[in-house]
DNA sequence: TATTGTTATACTCTATAACTATA
DNA sequence: TATAGTTATAGAGTATAACAATA
């Protein structure tokens, strides 16, 4: 019906700034583990041992933080670290079944409130619409 | 055509907690002022000076954050500070003009790289789609 | 007693810098 | 030299706890 006009994009850019700060708190206080600590037990889970540097490119974090991260994880009993046969640089990071059953944890959990809201809040119809908008999100955190 | 699941409830929760991440390290790296101290010019800009606590109630934290917020920004000389008249407990918290120019400036920024993804790395068809959507997150992020 | 606001403190998450070890 | 990883440190952002002043 209307065109788009660039203060739109200044506008939805705004918004979503906004909007994004108010998930990340309401997440945050979900307080199960870090966003990170989930996503790289999540990566673990689908694609098996990975090093340390390939997990920090897959996550946008930096090298030093997802070191912190698999320490992190380490400590809590969720994966295992051991050398690289192929290569004494690097390390293989892969679950344990202790993480195995904390990642089933996490993903009961989220529906305590995530995936609850988007179930409860939204219609079928908003529900289609959010999944194709978090398929934009991830190109343009990615660009 | 096809229904939704719960799994997909809780797949594109996961995928939406992930993609958030990903944003909010993005938005953190252009590091302008903080998410909440934009946001919290933005709402004084747009509906003028406000308490504290109003301000946290607006922006989703805790009043002792705000308290903080607001002390960070008028150290910044970006807001004032004056008794409420009306009631010697509140204290009336109003842009000043520097206020103003950091948000323009701000606003000015904000086509540095999340509005620009968005107009650049999205259709037409796609940036009305995000801004439906970002109005479905809002009243999740509320709920 | 309830509300508004503040200060002090701690925690979470990530970044930068400096380093070791292997390639 | 370049790459994989680590440790140490700092910073941003928010929370909780304890408190003062006013209603």
């Amino acid at each position: 019906m209307s065109t788009r006009t660039p203060s739109d994009t200044g506008r939805i850019a705004s918004e979503l700034r906004n909007v994004i700060g108010r998930l990340v708190r309401r997440l945050r206080a979900e307080h199960r583990f870090p966003l990170t600590h989930g996503a790289v037990l999540g990566r673990l889970d689908r694609e098996g041992p990975a090093g340390v540097s390939d997990l920090a490119v897959r996550e946008g974090v930096k090298p030093q933080s997802m070191a912190q991260t698999v320490a992190d994880l380490e400590g809590e009993g969720l994966v295992s670290r051991r050398p690289d046969p192929s290569d004494g640089r690097r390390m293989l990071v892969e679950m344990t079944a202790t993480g195995t059953a904390a990642l089933e944890e996490d993903r009961r959990h989220r529906e305590g409130w995530l995936a609850t809201a988007i179930s409860e809040q939204l219609t079928a119809e908003e529900q289609r619409l959010l999944g194709r908008a978090v398929e934009l999100l991830r190109r343009i955190s990615e660009s």
